[in-house]
DNA sequence: GTCTATAATTTGATAGAC
DNA sequence: GTCTATCAAATTATAGAC
């Protein structure tokens, strides 16, 4: 993976984490990479597929810092809660596949299929750890909706209210 | 109001719930309705003002399905659970405010205002209902995210599993 | 109030030179 | 790999006839 498809990535993955699916063009994502448009097309044909590699990175990035964070010795939902709560507070952004999966019924199904998997992998993980499935829902879902209502607030604090 | 602003309403609130706000647009909703997108801005003049006037209906209809429960005797974290199931699990759609509030950033100042208001009033509401600022946004919170995880996995009786 | 027509811009995507 | 140039379609919005 090039430097380039790397940029695009981070870029497309900053702007659907602010504006979902339908938000992001290829001509913002180029202008903030420097590059034309048509060479984001080069990189990533469609806008499906550059969504779907944007989703399918952060899924395994997001699981990696989770897997990290139980080496450290935190108890499974602590690691959760944790990574949720840097993705939140640091980039000051939603969890890129909550965003995508509040417009869940208008995305192209490569994407959808990503946005769900980052669910499904994260509900295996932790029941792996011992959770039951309906505490693993439990615990994704809270979380997911702290960062929701702490982004409609506007205030990052209320994540840590509400999911502390 | 007219039965064709509303019927305008009726359509954009269930593209926006299912799509987000940048994922309708006005010729979507006005061959719904049967008109001509010329027609949908005699009624609302900018796509901004027709969002902002969705959210304010549909905060204002939730909010008096909430007291109707109630009224029929349920406690208030009742009342809100079982409006928000039935938001789900008769439309088979997201929460309005909650669609939106996941690419607040993105949102015309009108339009985040009153999603942001439909929190807001769901906060004071159960304030006043007896329940803490901290208990109230948990609450809130917990609905939507059953709500965004439900979406996302594409089954709605998820939202039993976890916010049951 | 609704229509036709259209302006001005943006969109995803492609062709072809370099 | 990146560019210029372009296409076809969609977008929000307006003007003016009826």
């Amino acid at each position: 993976m090039s430097d380039i498809a790397n940029a695009i990535l981070d870029a497309a993955e900053r702007r659907i984490r602010e504006a979902g699916y339908s938000g992001f063009s290829f001509r913002e994502i180029a202008a903030d990479v420097g590059v034309k448009s048509s060479s984001v097309h080069y990189h990533f044909p469609t806008k499906e597929r550059l969504a779907a590699a944007v989703a399918r990175r952060y899924t395994d990035r997001f699981a990696e810092a989770v897997s990290e964070a139980g080496k450290a010795g935190l108890a499974p939902a602590e690691s959760w809660h944790r990574v949720f709560r840097k993705a939140l507070v640091e980039d000051g952004r939603m969890c890129l596949c909550g965003a995508l999966a509040a417009a869940a019924k208008d995305l192209p199904e490569e994407v959808r299929i990503e946005a769900q998997r980052f669910f499904q992998r994260g509900v295996e993980t932790l029941v792996n750890a011992g959770l039951s499935q309906r505490e693993a829902m439990k615990l994704l879902a809270n979380l997911e909706g702290a960062m929701l209502v702490a982004n409609a607030l506007g205030d990052t604090a209320i994540f840590d209210e509400v999911a502390g």
